[in-house]
DNA sequence: ATTATGGTTATTGGATCCAAAGTAAAGGCT
DNA sequence: AGCCTTTACTTTGGATCCAATAACCATAAT
């Protein structure tokens, strides 16, 4: 658990979910280990920790694969998202919305009013609106008194595309992510206004709709132009 | 991940759910190996699994402790497999009951009906009633095409207190426990219709209600005594 | 007296070694 | 010629060894 074993679940991470591997792939404990220049401890352990992500899974009786990932995986993981981020939302909303987190919320919704204001999109706002973005769910979900949500989230977000920075895809075509960034800044605005008046069920299904932006929107979008 | 590696994790598993090592204790490697009789190697390896699964947490800079549980993260801990197994209750309804998921369900449905007919519990009947309840709520989870939402499901079941068969607490109170399991029976029954009847969003709510047996019906149980 | 610094000790992390298990290949037998 | 068996090799799993580092303690200085 120190720096290199952390650093070799990353890096492998990494490597993973850039698709370095082929899906189904089995990797080798010594393969590995020499590529990322480690011996073999570092990265047996590592493998336990990607297991339990999900990115590995056992090969038979030996050793790991890569684990394949289906269309249908992909959109389990964004609803499953949507459901966790949809109880924290909701429970934040019940027990009322402390001063503070009040505060921070509207800053960050206010940044994303402004990088929406001037109505387009360039090549450095994305990185913002990941900023923004991340802060605006995070501070949602580590609202709740325990940290099991956050967690539940944390790992279901290892599995690619299923994170919710995930939503820029296409960087070429910055005026469709324009508006759904746009849609985007609206589902914060309206989940916050929510939070705000204490609507439980409101702001857990703005949520839930909230995560299939990255999903279903993008088909519509399209059509609109 | 051989025969040992897994024991030494399920071992452990057991050892802390068991309350063997106090919260917030922290595991030495070298201790828990003699303890379990191995070297350091598969503890090492297995603490890794169980700080993925959360019972374990880094200790400052430095090796694992036996994470605490509050009464905020077990009440959470609920709420979330309500929330995944009410997603996949509705998936299933949505989808439509496959006739070999039909069957199944109402298989274990009808055991439950006789456990519950006969209008008492005797000491045997918990583990029937483990029995079917995992079978009826595994049917569910793992319709969905995607792995994911059960995966998730099975992660926060490691969590004490969390999985779905930890519902019978008190079995020296057999005549509460059987008012309790009478209701979940009649949960059941009413997921399966609304399953039957694609009634999706109903489906999803009799899941997260029931979910929430453990946690908040034993106190109106007692009262109407 | 309290704090800071230095040293010692204990424990973890990484590498290597050995054994066990699995797989593949080759040879023999039917 | 095909299949089964046995053997050899590859790869993982477990144990041990060595190094690095964090924690603890003691002593000294302010």
């Amino acid at each position: 658990m120190s720096n290199n074993d952390k650093s070799v679940v990353s890096r492998l991470r990494k490597l993973i979910s850039e698709g370095a591997y082929a899906p189904g792939e089995r990797l080798g404990e010594v393969a590995v280990a020499e590529q990322l220049g480690v011996s073999r401890t570092p990265v047996r352990l590592a493998f336990r920790t990607l297991e339990q992500e999900g990115l590995l899974q056992q090969a038979g009786k030996r050793g790991f694969m890569v684990r394949e990932f289906t269309q249908a995986d992909v959109h389990c993981a964004v609803e499953v998202r949507g459901v966790l981020e949809g109880l924290a939302a909701r429970h934040l909303a019940e027990q009322g919305l402390p001063p503070d987190v009040d505060k921070e919320l509207s800053f960050w919704i206010q940044k994303g009013k402004k990088l929406i204001a001037k109505g387009y999109l360039v090549e450095s706002d994305i990185n913002q609106w990941s900023e923004l973005n991340a802060h605006f769910h995070g501070i949602i979900i580590h609202s709740i008194g325990s940290g099991v949500v956050a967690d539940a989230i944390a790992r279901n977000n290892h599995l690619p595309f299923a994170a919710a920075d995930s939503i820029i895809i296409d960087s070429d075509d910055l005026e469709r992510e324009f508006k759904k960034l746009q849609l985007a800044q609206f589902h914060h605005e309206l989940i916050f206004q929510s939070l705000k008046r204490g609507e439980g069920a409101r702001a857990e299904m703005l949520m839930r709709e909230h995560a299939l932006i990255g999903l279903r929107y993008p088909e519509l979008l399209a059509d609109s132009e």
